[in-house]
DNA sequence: CTGTTAGCGCATTCAG
DNA sequence: CTGAATGCGCTAACAG
């Protein structure tokens, strides 16, 4: 199994090496007939380009980095299928980088990791998307990025987003149809930025229709099923009982289905509970977890996207929305007091 | 911020160019005074090589690849972390890509992947390990590779395994102490190899004790949470109901779980419950699951050490067992009945 | 539209 | 033990 090189190519087509890399390429001038006459050549000799060498020749590594910081496997997982999707597809490579954000040696981390332009660019995902140090060393290697969710420094580089306000807002709609008037709502982390999106849709989702804020019974939770139990086992248990909690993440929310089997409150008889993400955690639950669906893949394949476009850099920062869609399910029911 | 190569280094250190690649790599024969000459030199120009031109010049591309196909996120994130943190130390790259094993791409897939040597060596993770056209795709491009946990064909390659027996063994020892004499099985896809040692690993546990596998009462799974909740409902209907149920992963425990509310029969009181794999979810349910640690990471930690450290080929096929854990935690109580 | 000439930055011969 | 020459396979200017 000797190696083909684009010198071989070339010969065999009868045309000069450049000719071939064109074709490779897909640049322009080049005629319709030699351009066959390549393509045919390089079927024939099975003929694979070398990234190694495209790399050092064009300083571009066909690689794109994704930075991770111990999060949901879940969302790990999805962001990581939706960034391949892209990659696959464009013949680029999807590296794995795990950094803490919260850790001095982020900077090193990221100067480790973007060492002589092995990545072509890199993906942030949260919490590292805010993580101001991390940013700078970023920029300092003078390399592209996009933020998936950023909560900080907006318009600092290209982006991309959802919009939960209208999905959030259905599902207010539905629980009010329910006949729901008394709300509970269960807090995730206050450094969170999407927590507090999602906190600010309800209330004035609510208010909208008249409840205000301070009627809404409110429990702190860190965005985990250990909190979410904490929260529920609360909010039950308060003179003012919320017949609908809205817990700002599904983890949460099945937090709050265990405090409601300790105490014997029968969702969704008793208690409508509705989360935020559609993780897997949604449909393990029972009954099925009503809840809000993110474009989580579809982001960060629309991240991969402009990276791969050549788009998106520091000069033209692009900012993309995405939106959430309602996904309505078991935890919900008509309202009975 | 102009890019500093290996003759600016050798320049400024007074040496040739070979020198400071000599000291780069840690080859030999090079006297100590020069070496800390070239070092210093290093040190201050900010030196950093070029993979690019490694890669093509030697060859090789200081990446490893790791192939999925659709497993739990939980399993993915610890076999990344674990790939991660060897490649991290040794400074290579961690490329992610999937396959699906049942389809009739995978060879193309694989070709895809394995393209011009942008991979120094390949990963495999469970169900992708024991699918023989992908065995036969990677064997044809000649590319060294490590199964994780393979199911079939033992020494057909370097592998990583765990050995479960002992666990299972302390698993059972444990639920025998509490007094449980009916014992019911949740078993996993027939297709999984792992479904199988488990189940045999339990039965011949039990077998050691003086229960015959015919006594225990066994449904099927498919090592998903909904599979679950029906084994539970069949096992707990059932006319001679189990005091201690072993389903043999936490998913479906976690099944097992929701179907034991539904009938309203207790955990731990009522009824003992353990899984396999202690992933996540076995301490995000109430009461916290008992069940087996799986050390996947530290397996996928040690078939990437493999790989980087050069061994590990076809010619000298290493395997690699660790040992399961038993892990006691809420879910297991004393018998009564 | 096409071909020629140079490197990209490093590792690998092979001499000294 | 050390250094000079050669080439990995490709792309980027330039020429024609």
């Amino acid at each position: 199994m000797k190696k083909i090189t684009i010198v071989d190519v070339a010969k065999r087509a009868g045309v000069s090496m450049k000719s071939v890399s064109r074709v490779v390429n897909d640049e322009t001038n080049v005629r319709a007939t030699l351009r066959d006459r390549v393509n045919i050549a390089i079927e024939e000799l099975g003929y694979k380009p070398s990234f190694a060498a495209r790399a050092l020749a064009a300083g571009r590594s066909f690689v794109i980095g994704v930075l991770f910081d111990n999060p949901s496997p879940h969302y790990t997982m999805k962001i990581q299928d939706g960034i391949y999707a892209a990659c696959k597809s464009a013949g680029y490579q999807l590296v794995i980088e795990h950094v803490s954000a919260n850790r001095d040696e982020v900077a090193a981390d990221i100067d480790r990791i973007l060492i002589n332009g092995r990545l072509d660019g890199l993906i942030l995902t949260p919490p590292i998307t805010d993580c101001e140090p991390a940013l700078c060393a970023i920029e300092a290697h003078n390399i592209r990025y996009v933020r998936i969710s950023p909560g900080a420094f907006p318009a600092r580089s290209s982006s991309v987003s959802t919009n939960d306000e209208a999905a959030v807002d259905d599902m207010v709609n539905h629980l009010w149809d329910l006949g729901h008037r008394k709300f509970g709502l269960v807090n995730g982390p206050a450094m969170h930025a999407a927590a507090h999106w999602r906190r600010n849709g309800f209330l004035s989702a609510l208010a909208k229709r008249g409840i205000e804020p301070a009627e809404v019974q409110e429990a702190a939770g860190e965005f985990t099923f250990q909190s979410g139990i904490l929260a529920g086992l609360d909010l039950l248990k308060r003179d003012k009982v919320p017949t609908a909690i809205f817990a700002t993440n599904d983890d949460m929310a099945s937090g709050v289905f265990a405090a409601s089997a300790q105490l014997g409150v029968h969702i969704p008889n008793q208690l409508s509970v509705t989360g935020f993400d559609d993780s897997w955690i949604a449909e393990s639950v029972w009954p099925s977890l009503t809840t809000i669906h993110q474009p989580i893949a579809e982001m960060a394949a629309a991240a991969a996207g402009m990276l791969i476009a050549g788009r998106g850099g520091s000069s033209d920062p692009i900012m993309i929305h995405q939106a959430c869609r309602f996904v309505l399910r078991q935890s919900t029911g008509p309202a009975n007091g």
